[in-house]
DNA sequence: CGGCCTGTTGAGCCGATTCAACAGCCGTGG
DNA sequence: CCACGGCTGTTGAATCGGCTCAACAGGCCG
């Protein structure tokens, strides 16, 4: 809608220049090896890469903003972005957070083809690239394409659902925890993490836009974490100290995360290989 | 999970009996006429009905519990139903109310096939089930099926992405306002709305565990309500007093709810506009 | 009849907020 | 070049929204 146009998207600082970037084959794409990765064959015989190629964002950069109708759809190659919504009042509530393996830009609905929420980066960020309207033509013709897009749909669902979970009913340190160990696991899925640290752009304002907390209580709470060695994040680094305490302070259940998918066009064989797991039953 | 069949579901005080009922040919289904169905045509041309039959359900029964792996799929036709997760130390968070054309029993992931969240009724409930194999069967193999079911659940992550946003930064007054306003517009999808007053099953305990506030901090706000001549919750009721008093209040826009979508088998031509419709782009 | 669920209201408390001040860092412009 | 503003992180003090505990009334069901 164009009046979310005139919203106050104040943590945007930078203007998108959509530099575009050499894609390299989908053969040698860095998601390739990644663990949970589900890939995608046109079942309509075509080689020609569906995709329209790469492109590269500075950190604080929009995305999408709410209501926007996306003319490409895309899937983060490297980076961090984060999906949020403004209030009138000009808070933010971030819903989730972009990673490398992750797909942005379906609309809500096929026929209205907006988006209901924003999206802007957190990091420098690299994309593939793929015309919007081909990705709803193919959803309406592929059933192994559509089905895929289904299935990672339920997983963020799933995701939200834990999300909206702790934020109803655990206290702040129990969210924290949950985050953080949410992030954590997610990265080491996407091999982004080395022993029990990975890297963490998140800044405490973003933190606590993403659990429902103040910048300030954001703050206190980390500090204790690291005071009774539960985890330290410093220096755009995320730590884990005591991963067995941590996951107890929060019930922390990882089954939820199992399943991540990705979208990367053409993988000859891969696709039939799900289709028939998925029918074997 | 069968560690989650021994958390204490103290909310489900019936058994499920599971009554079976006879179904209605789908030509005559009440959820025909419901603004924003959508409708399923089998595209491999059988026309035996695919649904299993009809099922009956009491007030406060169990119809999932979380990590279990549905046999069958449901949609509901008459009733009211919960999504909801507990808590290691028995407190519930609600996530999202089923009303009559939602769906329930679609696992996560095609090949775990368990459901991450508990469903159990609110009132009696009827519902018109299909085995969930073949639901499973069908989406790897109908394209026009499989991008239907997406689109349900895009709809569904909207309401969950709203619903997170005001867990997270609204004031309890903001996170009522909303939730009432949700249900009213939701219920007026189903024509289950007179005027500004609607059948409201939820007790202020449900209402709570929905909005993450405690059961006492619900009543005095329906107080408040009710004083200040915004909206009336008695009597298993919900009469709006002060419909845009209540959505200045909560800022609420209704653009997210746009899209119900209900799946119903088989429904001749229906099938084939909704195909047309997205791929005219 | 008694027990349980639902709704209702009061009193006191605590977790998290707001407001405020300050230090370090970085990019920008004079 | 340095000065400045803005962003990030940090800490203290005061406030308040919503919670817990507690008590009680009405209705329904066994």
């Amino acid at each position: 809608m164009s009046q979310d146009a005139g919203k106050l998207h104040r943590y945007i600082t930078r203007k998108a220049d959509w530099s575009r970037a050499k894609a390299p084959g989908c053969d040698r794409c860095p998601l390739r090896n990644r663990q949970g990765v589900l890939t995608h064959r046109s079942e309509s015989g075509e080689i020609t890469p569906f995709r329209s190629g790469y492109r590269r964002l500075p950190a604080k950069a929009r995305l999408f903003i709410e209501g926007e109708r996306p003319e490409e759809f895309f899937v983060v190659v490297t980076g961090w972005a984060h999906r949020y919504k403004l209030l009138f009042d000009g808070t933010r509530q971030i819903l989730d957070f972009v990673l490398p393996g992750d797909m942005v830009g379906l609309p809500v609905d096929a026929s209205a083809r907006h988006i209901d929420h924003s999206v802007a980066t957190i990091t420098g960020v690299t994309l593939c690239a793929f015309p919007a309207q081909a990705v709803l033509r193919r959803l309406h013709s592929e059933a192994g394409f559509a089905s895929r897009m289904l299935w990672i749909k339920a997983s963020a669902e799933a995701r939200a659902f834990e999300r909206m979970t702790t934020l109803g009913r655990y206290n702040s340190r129990q969210r924290m925890a949950h985050l953080l160990l949410e992030s954590f696991y997610r990265l080491r899925l996407c091999g982004a993490v080395s022993g029990l640290t990975c890297e963490f752009p998140l800044t405490q304002n973003i933190l606590a836009d993403a659990l429902g907390l103040s910048t300030v209580h954001v703050n206190r709470i980390l500090r204790q974490f690291r005071e009774e060695g539960l985890a330290t994040v410093a220096d755009h680094t995320l730590t884990i100290n005591d991963l067995a305490a941590l996951e107890k302070l929060c019930d922390f259940d990882r089954s939820y995360l199992c399943e991540t998918a990705l979208f990367c066009d053409p993988f000859p064989a891969a696709d039939s290989q799900v289709a028939n797991q998925a029918s074997r039953t």
